[in-house]
RNA sequence: GGAGAGGUGUCCGAGUGGUUGAAGGAGCACGCCUGGAAAGCGUGUAUGGGCUAACCGCCCAUCGAGGGUUCGAAUCCCUCCCUCUCCGCCA
């Protein structure tokens, strides 16, 4: 959520820069809205001064042992007509907050203009893409000429978009979330951490999911609960209703977690293999910082994800997503895409960001600022390091033999107990 | 799941309808005292919002959440959430 009161000083600025993400506010409608809170909110909280005066007058007159009956006719019909005012006034605020709530978050100055993601810019490139004196095989072919992958069992056991790993091909997807968390919590400096997989909607709203991509999301109607989309929900609500003391900031957290999406809006899109699932694996990098240092952060995140693919020697480029590719509630965010020799292309692995204020200010996230004594809002920045099923593919079609089989990456192997190969080739 | 107890400010804790935004204590900040410190004494110390160009100031809201009763609710009623104790069940 944007800052309410600087929304209203700065509307038109706001709206502005805000074209830059190719969102419209309407600033004709904020504007009357706004107008008609200033006059109804005065009017009621005059009203509630009126009501506060003579209670308390009759409560001291009942002290005094006066007979009050006289002053209980003088309130008469006070109390209705405060009941009015206040029914206006929640009822405008009600339609501004949702209005505020569905407002995405503004882009920072370095992201770079353009409506989708023909427009983001490319930052830096790591490792070249491996020649293959083969024709390379995406990692469906290869995980089914194992036996170690299923989608016509998941497609039986559940539905569409999941699939079932065994043997090596399981071992090496769990071998991967080890090495990611042992890499961040060993290494990065970050702190290892178990979250629930379901939340209440607060958290969802917290982080910006909720209400506008609802449709995104798994629903557990009984309970209102929700399956996560990412860890980044339930890691980042940690600090909800929270005011941390400065010598607390930075918190850094990584999380391992399924994930679940609906992928309600890519119907048709990268329906081939794992690469897009309804259930995923992903170790999520958090950080809760200091408003000054979140840029700093984000860099410094970004290559914390980025060293995962450097030890796994895998060939990655990172971009800049223009405004148009933002996510709702980010200010910027780099993608770092791994390359799949599958596809022939770089797909995205790994995503990072700024929010900014925006989820702190929407889950009333606090440290208490030494200079001014006051609680203010922290900066939360984080990204996946990475997703897992999206690394395994790339693992298995980039270190793949004409065989089929394929090599382990030599950081894994102490893993897989040694191992060096998974399949029936040497080599 | 059954029975009971409870959720108050940074923390502990009082308060069962009326000058209570909230006693008292701890903590913290500043001042006095001291050669310095401790102790002692004094003062201050919630959050969100509105009016205001802004400061000052004034006002409104908030005692788990949401409704209700009332001129007036931290206090009474209802619903929900959470915590604790005992019993049952259980990975």
């Amino acid at each position: 959520m944007l800052d309410p009161s600087k929304i209203r000083k700065t509307l038109d600025d706001t709206a502005a820069q805000l074209t830059k993400r190719g969102f419209k506010l309407d600033v004709a409608q904020v504007q009357d809205l706004e107008a008609r809170r200033k006059q109804a909110q005065v009017a009621a909280q005059e009203l509630q001064q009126e009501r506060n005066k003579r209670s308390k007058s009759i409560g001291q007159a009942k002290g005094r042992g006066e007979d009050i009956a006289p002053l209980l006719a003088e309130v008469g019909a006070l109390g209705e007509k405060l009941g009015e005012a206040e029914a206006e006034l929640a009822a405008i605020q009600q339609a501004l907050n949702d209005i505020l709530l569905g407002i995405p978050n503004i882009p920072h100055a370095s992201v770079p203009e353009g409506m989708d993601e023909a427009a983001n810019e490319e930052v830096r490139r790591w490792g070249e893409p491996a020649e293959f004196d083969f024709e390379p095989r995406d990692h469906v072919d290869l995980g089914e000429s194992l036996n170690a992958m299923g989608f016509d069992t998941a497609a039986k056991i559940a539905g569409k978009r999941f699939v079932t790993l065994h043997g090596d091909i399981a071992r090496l997807h769990r071998a991967l979330i080890q090495f990611m968390l042992d890499l961040h919590g060993g290494e990065h400096g970050y702190s290892e951490t178990y979250v629930p997989y379901l939340v209440n909607p607060a958290s969802l709203r917290g982080t910006g999911q909720l209400p506008k991509f609802a449709e995104d999301l798994f629903h557990i109607q009984e309970q209102d609960l929700y399956l996560i989309p990412t860890a980044e929900v339930p890691v980042t609500n940690i600090f909800r209703d929270r005011i941390l003391a400065a010598e607390d900031l930075p918190q850094r957290y990584c999380c391992h977690t399924p994930c679940f999406r609906s992928e309600a809006g890519s119907y048709g899109k990268d329906t081939r293999g794992m690469f897009r699932q309804h259930q995923f694996e992903k170790v999520e990098l958090v950080q809760i910082v200091h408003p000054g240092e979140s840029y700093e952060a984000l860099e410094a995140l970004t290559g914390h994800a980025e060293e995962v693919l450097r030890r796994l020697e895998l060939p990655y480029r990172v971009v800049t997503l223009c405004g148009g590719d933002l996510g709702f509630s980010a200010a910027k965010t780099y993608d770092i895409e791994v390359w799949l020799p599958g596809q022939d292309n770089y797909r995205e692995i790994s995503s990072c960001s700024n929010f900014e204020d925006f989820q702190a200010r929407r889950m009333s996230a606090r440290w208490r600022n030494p200079e001014s004594g006051k609680p203010e809002l922290v900066h939360t920045v984080n990204g996946s390091g990475l997703a897992v099923g999206r690394t395994l593919i790339a693992v298995m079609e980039n270190y793949q033999k004409a065989d089929g089989s394929i090599r382990i990456p030599e950081a894994l192997q102490g893993y897989l107990g040694g191992q060096s190969y998974i399949g029936n080739g040497t080599g």
